[in-house]
RNA sequence: GUGAAGGUAGCUCAGCUGGCAGAGCACUGGGUUGUGGCCCCAGCGGUCGGGGGUUCAAAUCCCCUCCUUCACCCCA
């Protein structure tokens, strides 16, 4: 039996470097005034179909949806924004101070066909902020995560932005496009031909070359947004400037998701290959209101965990290690073993990180772990030493030993574990 | 869902004009019986991804299937 395709394990060893992402990534949020939310791991099939929308592919190919006993239609979760704005609802936090701002490490599940980078369950941090439209809470959104993938040092990254307008200034636009589609429809790939009725905006996303010159001189949406959103537009942009997030404008970017409105962006690593976004997100006016809520505006962005670490690690980043013991402790008999046994229960009990054989190793076998395990002290009990109830306490990083009492090994390595900090 | 490349020891891979399943690393033991890292020796370890077929004989050739990778697509 193997992990079912597309998911993955994730072993002892691989934990240390998630622990400090997830570390580092909660220290940015509370900067910014984000708590953490958490919600079921699945949810009723129309939250996703009414929330991220019927024509996305999300919804049309990529759920993992079942029935309960009950005779219920579940969805595992897909995304992570439509469960944030059902729990805003549900919990009444419109009534709260606004913006309400929350941040999730959630596992999110998609069927797709995976390759690297893309999994059939994935990790996603990503934050919401509910409740305001100030163009500025778009900026400081996007500061939120430039900021995260400063902290962790993700450099090559590219912040690509746009405007996918509102529902005033889109409709016009998109009846726009679609004659100019029709008109040039010889011109395209069957799937732009397809798809032009449904979801037009896509064609600027086609990579099919003729497409693409094509699409150069087709209307653009960043023409025809009315006053607000032009004006919303430029004052995110201003606001990025602030913060010194410096990103290009692309008219092309165009989301998967329906509930977009106004402010899309994404982020991308150069060292990705084709799955290059590592994160991206926006605005969403009208979510909150179509899975049966108040109108509330909402903003946010989900980043694949995955991801990040990829583009970091052939990054060349540096290991993240787990904290090594203070002490090994080597016993060389029987009777040494049941002495060693209750030291390192002492030890521990006292705060202090120790380990020892359980596989009857010889004492040189018992050593080499020590000097694997990365430990400060090899805390070796033999029978000589027992006879005196005394230990050796070797310094393995400068191969110098001493033989004291066991209480004073236990307080000096006690001392080293506090000192380290 | 489509196209391409790959799956051999825990890991990285060689073997592929059919003829006894290999190396390095890792793991365990030992190098005169109480001392780690470096070095040396030995050992452990494989349904050759799975199933079927061709053949005296298949890791090797053929078919099917599963998984991984790359691209399309989509996205994080």
């Amino acid at each position: 039996m193997v992990a079912p395709k597309g998911t993955y394990d994730i072993l002892p060893e691989d934990q240390p470097q998630r622990t400090w992402l997830l570390e580092r990534a909660a220290s940015v949020f509370a900067r910014y005034g984000y708590g953490r939310l958490d919600t079921p791991l699945f949810e009723e099939t129309r939250l996703f179909s009414r929330g991220v929308g019927e024509s996305t592919d999300i919804v049309r190919k990529e759920m993992y949806t079942f029935e309960d006993n009950g005779g219920r239609s579940m969805t595992l979760r897909p995304e992570g924004t439509a469960p944030a704005a059902r729990a805003f609802v549900e919990h009444g936090m419109h009534t709260r101070p606004l913006p309400v701002k929350v941040w999730y490490y959630w596992p999110m599940f998609r069927y797709e066909a995976p390759q690297s980078g893309r999994y059939r369950q994935h990790f996603q941090l990503g934050v919401e902020a509910l409740g305001s439209h100030s163009p500025v809470l778009d900026a400081e959104v996007i500061g939120v995560l430039h900021a995260l993938y400063k902290e962790i040092g993700l450099m090559r990254v590219e912040l690509r932005f746009n405007s996918m307008g509102c529902r005033a200034c889109r409709r016009p636009y998109t009846d726009r496009l679609r004659s100019f589609l029709q008109a040039h429809q010889g011109d395209l790939c069957d799937e732009c031909r397809e798809r032009m009725d449904l979801n037009p905006l896509r064609s600027f996303d086609c990579k099919v070359p003729y497409c693409r010159e094509v699409m150069d001189s087709a209307p653009r949406l960043a023409d025809f947004l009315c006053e607000e959103c032009a004006e919303h537009h430029h004052t995110v942009k201003r606001h990025l400037e602030l913060q010194g997030v410096e990103f290009v404008e692309d008219h092309r970017l165009v989301r998967g998701m329906d509930y977009y409105t106004r402010t899309t962006f994404e982020f991308q690593a150069a060292n990705l290959g084709a799955q290059s976004g590592v994160g991206g997100g926006g605005r969403y006016d009208n979510l909150v209101e179509a899975i049966g809520g108040p109108p509330t505006p909402g903003v946010g962005w989900g980043s694949g965990v995955e991801r990040i670490l990829l583009a970091l690690n052939r990054g060349g980043a540096p290991e993240v290690r787990s904290r090594a013991p203070a002490a090994y402790l080597v016993a060389v008999s029987a009777p040494a073993r049941e002495t060693a046994f209750g030291l390192a229960h002492d030890l521990r009990a006292r705060g202090v990180t120790v380990d020892l054989d359980f596989m009857m190793r010889s004492m040189k076998g018992q050593m080499k772990q020590a000097g694997r395990s990365g430990a400060a002290f090899a805390l070796i009990v033999g029978d000589e030493e027992l006879q005196a109830g005394q230990v050796t306490l070797r310094y393995l990083a400068e191969a110098r030993e001493e033989r004291l009492a066991a209480e004073a090994a236990v307080n000096t390595i006690v001392q080293w574990e506090e000192s380290r900090g």
